[in-house]
RNA sequence: GGGCGCUUAGCUCAGCGGUAGAGCGCCUGUCUUACACACAGGAUGUCGGCGGUUCGAUUCCGCCAGCGCCCA
């Protein structure tokens, strides 16, 4: 027996471990398969809102593919999260009062980062496993896996080999908190309220020129002053040359076209070494390019030598310490004109949060632009699709103007750079020391000590996971993968990449179809942020309102190309429609009714049995077709609208007379369409309910809770005698409806049993006498071809072409009657004018389609005879 | 500044060339033997504005306004 009361949180988990011992989430079963990658969560991370969605949309894919027959593989793992992880422990080592990084030594730290993702590094997949996430456990992958690292290993070897991954010296995205180089994806843009100080530079041989810098601490590096060819104010300083203010050195005033006149006095200091435009305007001009910040952004003296007292104090200092003793020395030396409030963009590194550093240093560059071709011809030619489709726009654009990708990193953590060094400057790249040494026999060889950047093995999940570069039968089997499930944050970080590498690594797209979800947000549609204090916390909602209702909610909102606005109401809510869910199965469990394998559709005579029947083909049809067309949210609702509308208002209602009845003649096929409509409706339902599925499954005797993983996806059929079923319970339907609608109009109290007549064209409704009376309460209707005639006053109601007579002698509000059938009578004559307005067009008749000047001619028709009988109606109140 | 998207019932959002929909909320009534996390009934929309195409536009096109995101 089914508890009276629905609690999810008495069988997930406990239905969870008995799937995962089962196995049923193993792929291998044979079928076509159908293949996933998880999007690899950090290892240092827990599940938030964002996995949540993520993964409840791949989960329902996979599950549903799985109950279609695919063979369905839903890879998981975990990416090892450089900076992030390296972070985490260096964190965990200074809190315990331990020896920090650099004492430790390199091998000794990642001995602990080792020791610290095998004791917390699972938090996140555990978390998947409350969500329901089907994966495919046993296949888990780590990005610093043995088997992954080989294959990012031969990835760079091969890449080198080709000549698209080179070192370069140029500027880079410098963190100056994790001290190593970013890349331009992991800098954000944050606006901030500075300063914009002017500052007069002397010139050789007398007079001045003005610049404008919201960097003043950077000019003990300038090398030159630029203004535009065409400013008149400067042309004739063009070639002069500036003693540079704190330093005393000379640099020229060039023309160049990059100056914008129009920003601050049209002339600017040039900064080679540490502004991106700069290096340009200095790569143009062949200035030098001399750095003044170190790796933690203090000053250094190094490249530019001492000079006086004030210059070699600043030596060491913090970048924004310097930028105040400068400002403070220009000003006393008589060099600063004036300082403007100014508020500009700066780029800031996304985990640091600090004002990143453009630093020139060598670096290991992949080459983005030539690799990015064949990922953006693979879309272009429809090999791979976004899904909503208008996000190629946003990929085209970024791939074609994407720029080279610093790959190395100044981090322990992570894949270490296969290249080494001989003493005289020779690199080897090789896949192993022994390779390398022996292309330099007897040399002694330097490892690089950097590591790539974490999204280079991003990049190669989707194959390394199956195996590459062996030649594995996974990777034959399930490569490319079908669906890449992502938010659109991610793909330029991940999916772009993923596609470059796929296509160059394996000469394959990864993935046919790539869809794209919106961000989770709060219900006004901000942001979540710890700071806002608007968080949803995935696990804790799963705990107040079980796994199945958050997926569903998910599910339902995850409208293409909207963003999810989550709120507690709505989990309320879809928790009711889990628990209605409940008490249909446990109706159905009080009347005695069970699974019934035997039991053949064809076989059901009972209208209302069809009428089930041919309601959950079409929720069959809609659910599926939904699902092939990655709509979550018309699946939903598909599933919702046949549950609760016609499943439970409906077909429960009608059928409790027949169930009730033991003698009943259309018992059986009543009770057998509604085991049937149940199974079904628990199957379609697994994919985004898996747990409340699993267990009216098992609990109803349809199966095992692990059997319904694997049930068969239900097929729609179209069963004989239709059409017929449907009409006359859709007018029952209906005419219920409208008796019910004129109580409520005439204040009929809700338990009194009225009087009622039925016109002509009614006798359909004959075998469904009690099924009326019980819902519409009214006592046995008499038949009457004219059905007001002779019965007093009353009130007429429409039911399709059936007049309903409700004699209410004593209850009756004539004005309240009269009221309502004006309102009708309105509508009425409004469809009947609009129709014969239309009919009235010549065009229209000679230009619209003949199914649709018909589909007029038959509304006028009814809505005119709609019409004759509400005044028929009126007539007879007066 | 460039690009993309959005604007439909109080709120969140479907729909999209031929009679405007859902969920939640709201109002009224009901403990009708699965369910008050329920049942029944009801109200509410110049489908952002202005033009155009069309027999017909909420739906297609153009312009404008407001909002959001991405890139400079």
């Amino acid at each position: 027996m089914l508890d009276k009361t629905f609690d999810p949180a008495a069988f997930e988990q406990r239905l969870y471990a008995r799937w995962e011992a089962a196995g049923c989430f193993r792929a291998g079963r044979g079928g076509e398969p159908f293949t996933i990658v998880i999007p690899p969560p950090n290892v240092t991370g827990s599940l938030h809102i964002g996995h949540a969605l993520n993964n409840t949309l791949q989960d329902v894919l996979v599950r549903f593919r799985r109950m279609q027959g695919r063979d369905a593989l839903w890879m998981p793992g975990t990416d090892h999260a450089g900076i992030a992880t390296q972070m985490v422990v260096e964190r965990e080592l200074a809190r315990r009062g331990e020896p920090d990084r650099r004492t430790l030594g390199r091998a000794a730290f990642l001995q602990r980062v080792w020791q610290w993702k095998e004791e917390s590094g699972g938090t996140i997949t555990r978390q998947l496993r409350r969500l329901g996430a089907s994966l495919d456990w046993p296949r888990e992958r780590f990005t610093m896996d043995e088997g992954l690292s080989r294959a990012v290993i031969e990835a760079f070897v091969r890449l080198h080999e080709k000549g698209l991954i080179y070192r370069d010296r140029r500027l880079v995205n410098w963190d100056p908190v994790f001290q190593t180089a970013i890349s331009d994806l992991e800098v954000e843009a944050r606006e901030i309220k500075g300063s914009l100080w002017y500052i007069r530079y002397p010139l050789e041989g007398g007079g001045d020129i003005t610049v404008a810098t919201t960097r003043p601490e950077t000019m003990l590096a300038d090398t030159a002053i630029a203004v535009h060819p065409e400013d008149d104010r400067y042309r004739a300083l063009i070639g002069r040359r500036a003693i540079l203010p704190l330093v005393g050195r000379a640099i020229p005033i060039l023309a160049d076209p990059s100056c914008d006149p129009e920003k601050g006095t049209g002339a600017v200091k040039i900064t080679p070494a540490h502004d991106f435009n700069d290096f340009e305007v200095g790569r143009r001009h062949g200035l030098p390019m001399p750095t003044v910040l170190d790796a933690e952004g203090r000053i250094t003296l190094e490249e530019i030598g001492p000079g006086d007292d004030f210059l070699n104090s600043l030596a060491g200092q913090d970048r924004f310490a310097a930028r105040r003793l400068i400002v403070a020395e220009l000003e006393a030396r008589g060099h600063l004109v004036r300082t403007e409030a100014h508020t500009h963009q700066v780029p800031h590194g996304d985990r640091s949060g600090v004002p990143i550093e453009p630093r020139l240093t060598m670096q290991w560059y992949c080459d983005a632009p030539r690799l990015a071709k064949a990922a953006i011809e693979s879309v272009e030619q429809g090999r791979v699709r976004f899904e909503p489709r208008q996000w190629e726009n946003s990929f085209f654009a970024w791939m074609r103007q994407i720029e080279p990708w610093c790959i190395s990193r100044q981090l322990w953590w992570g894949h270490q750079i296969p290249a080494w060094y001989t003493p005289d400057g020779r690199i080897i790249v090789a896949r192993s020391e022994e390779e390398a040494a022996a292309q330099a026999p007897g040399v002694a060889l330097t490892r690089d000590p950097d590591v790539l950047d974490t999204w280079f093995s991003s990049a190669l999940w989707p194959f390394s996971t199956l195996g590459w570069p062996e030649a594995t039968p996974e990777l034959a089997r399930h490569y490319p993968t079908d669906v890449l499930v992502t938010g659109f944050d991610i793909i330029f970080f991940w999916v772009a990449r993923m596609m470059m590498m796929g296509e160059f690594c394996l000469g394959r797209e990864p993935f046919r179809t790539v869809v794209i979800h919106g961000l989770v947000r709060d219900a006004r549609g901000q942001k979540m942020s710890k700071s806002k204090g608007n968080v949803l916390d995935p696990l804790e909602l799963i705990e107040a309102y079980g796994a199945d209702a958050l997926r569903f909610t998910l599910c339902a909102l995850a409208s293409p190309g909207r963003d999810v606005k989550l709120s507690r109401e709505r989990l309320e809510g879809y928790r009711a429609f889990a628990t209605k869910l409940w008490n249909a199965a446990r109706f159905l469990e009080l009347n005695g009714i069970r699974p019934d394998p035997g039991w053949q559709r064809e076989g059901a005579r009972a209208p209302l049995a069809r009428w089930l029947l041919a309601r959950t083909d079409a929720a069959v049809a809609e659910a599926t077709a939904a699902l092939e067309a990655f709509r979550f949210d018309d699946y939903a609702q598909a599933v919702y609208a046949f549950t609760w509308g016609s499943f439970c208002d409906w077909f429960i209602e009608l059928a409790k007379p027949v169930l009730q009845n033991e003698a009943s003649p259309e018992r059986a096929d009543i009770a057998g369409a509604a085991q049937h409509a149940l199974g079904t409706l628990l199957r379609l339902l697994h994919p985004v309910m898996p747990f409340v599925t699993a267990e009216l499954w098992e609990k109803l005797g349809y199966g095992d809770a692990v059997g319904l993983v694997t049930a068969p996806w239900p097929e729609a059929a179209a069963p004989p005698g239709r059409e017929e079923s449907l009409a006359a319970i859709d007018l029952l339907i209906e005419a219920v409806g409208a008796i019910r609608s004129v109580r409520a109009a005439m204040r009929v109290p809700a338990a009194a049993t009225i009087p009622l007549r039925i016109g002509r064209g009614g006798e359909v409704l004959l075998p469904y006498l009690p099924q009326l009376m019980r819902l519409a309460r009214v006592e046995q209707p008499v038949f009457a071809a004219d059905p007001a005639a002779g019965a007093g006053p009353g009130a007429t109601a429409l039911a399709g072409e059936v007049e309903l007579f409700l004699p209410l002698a004593g209850v009756i509000d004539l004005a309240a009657a009269r009221e309502r059938l004006q309102r009708e009578r309105a509508k009425a004559e409004a469809q009947a004018r609009a129709a014969e307005e239309r009919l009235a067009n010549p065009d229209f008749l000679a230009r619209a389609r003949e199914e649709v000047v018909e589909e007029q001619r038959e509304r006028l028709a009814s809505a005119r005879a709609d019409l004759a009988r509400l005044e028929a109606a009126l007539a007879r109140i007066g």
